[in-house]
DNA sequence: GCATCCCGAATTGTCAACAAAACGACCGCT
DNA sequence: AGCGGTCGTTTTGTTGACAATTCGGGATGC
């Protein structure tokens, strides 16, 4: 019953039994299969859900179910939900539950302008400090990324859409920015409530244009092409409300 | 015995039973006597230790030390400690406990290149946003902060040379870059083994002509003023290891 | 003298049961 | 119909006990 995906229905044969009567849960098998916590394990599917826009902010998550569906116990749930409510990517309500986090239109205005001066003052020093190698790296990735828009296989291209301003901030050699960035990059995918439309505007050929002006050692255009980028980004989301996941576990257990 | 300080001697009298047979936890009068949650003034009663410099780096922090002394339960210190942890404020060692953070060299650079990126950009938007009644309030805070210093209360001086970095990042109006300023000002202690000292490159002074630059609008002379301030402080501190704190509950029940 | 092993104490990690709070459906009342 | 109260269910919060791991000291062997 775990993992099938059978809700193109939207409905869930689970949801019919009373909820003390369900089989406890079983954890062994899924905790010892993988290598890291329980606590990782839930952290990081709910993570990828978000990066992969399964799962849209206001949604609802459930210690049991969360502890159900991922055979994790319901305290590794919890303690998974706390960093993701430090990490401002779940709303954590006293007593209420947790659910995905729904930035405002103030938050998403903020987030957007800190990356702009975070990944502003990266470029600044990249083009300082960049290696040969790490330019070759650069251009590799974003090779990649364009192979994978080209093939038509969009999920892999906006992971390495997303990927690629980690990239930046891992290279420029700062733990503290490169830690910043990935909390912001993280949330940004809760801004978008188009997450289909998105990729356009997070594509491989503006990430080239930034890293050829890191080539030439242009620090002014990279900055300037990268504020151009975040501000289409910004330009184009829609704040509209997006549906919650009709069904939780194809969600979280999406690979 | 919980909060009288004995501890001259650098020995505790609790340190000679043996652990098994010390009393239990006492919570219900602490835990009514502040609104907070126990999570909380564990939190904060470990952060304003680092803040005033009265927990070095590398101190141990034992949970069950911690809930005797500040009358939580274990739970609650956990979780405690693992908010700080997130926040780099203690380092947690699987299976082996949460000490201070004790940042490395690089470590400590980062962060004060971090916090001339993020503070800069606070001052940038500052000069062109700031009201007269924010202005106003600058001016005040810094009069404060000399009247402290001027009167010898070292100690309150020194909270309110923290707390000016922390009101710009408000004054500014980013939410996402006053919660990393926040994040960064809280961990400045720690790179400071010489405490005492510090106070004197966190002045009033350097702070009121940050103030006044802006005051004249003067975004470039502001920042200037700024990244000056960080550069002495950083150039003052001494990498010493510190002693870590002799007596666990003196260091955290002191107001 | 020095490294290694082993054991008991101390400490952290985990869980399952219990307590408290919030939610939702139902019901009666105006 | 709309409002407000009540009760059972669901969900979150907390605790105390137990398991697993690490630490320190002392004995042992080289």
């Amino acid at each position: 019953m775990r993992g099938l995906p059978l809700a193109s229905t939207g409905v869930n044969a689970a949801d019919m039994i009373p909820r003390t009567q369900r089989t406890p849960i079983r954890r062994p098998t899924s905790a010892v299969r993988s290598g890291r916590s329980a606590e990782d394990r839930v952290f990081t599917a709910v993570l990828d859900a978000i990066l992969d826009h399964r799962l849209a902010p206001g949604t609802k998550l459930v210690e049991r179910d969360l502890s159900e569906i991922l055979g994790a116990s319901r305290g590794a749930v919890r303690a998974a939900l706390r960093r993701l409510g430090h990490d401002l990517l779940v709303e954590l309500r006293p007593n209420r539950g947790a659910v995905i986090a729904n930035p405002s239109a103030a938050e998403t205005r903020d987030l957007l302008e800190a990356r702009r001066v975070i990944e502003s003052a990266l470029l600044q020093r990249l083009a300082r400090t960049l290696s040969a190698k790490q330019l070759a790296a650069l251009r590799a990735f974003c090779a990649d990324e364009q192979r994978a828009y080209d093939r038509g296989d969009v999920k892999t291209g906006k992971r390495l859409s997303i990927r690629f301003h980690k990239l930046i901030a891992e290279l420029a050699g700062n733990a503290v920015l490169d830690r910043f960035m990935e909390q912001l990059i993280c949330r940004t995918p809760l801004l978008a409530r188009n997450g289909g439309r998105l990729a356009a505007y997070c594509g491989a050929q503006e990430h080239r244009e930034v890293v050829e002006a890191l080539a030439r050692r242009d620090a002014a255009a990279a900055v300037r092409r990268m504020s151009a980028h975040l501000d289409s980004l910004e330009r184009h989301l829609t704040l509209d409300e997006a549906a919650p996941a009709a069904d939780l576990a194809e969600a979280l257990l999406a690979r």
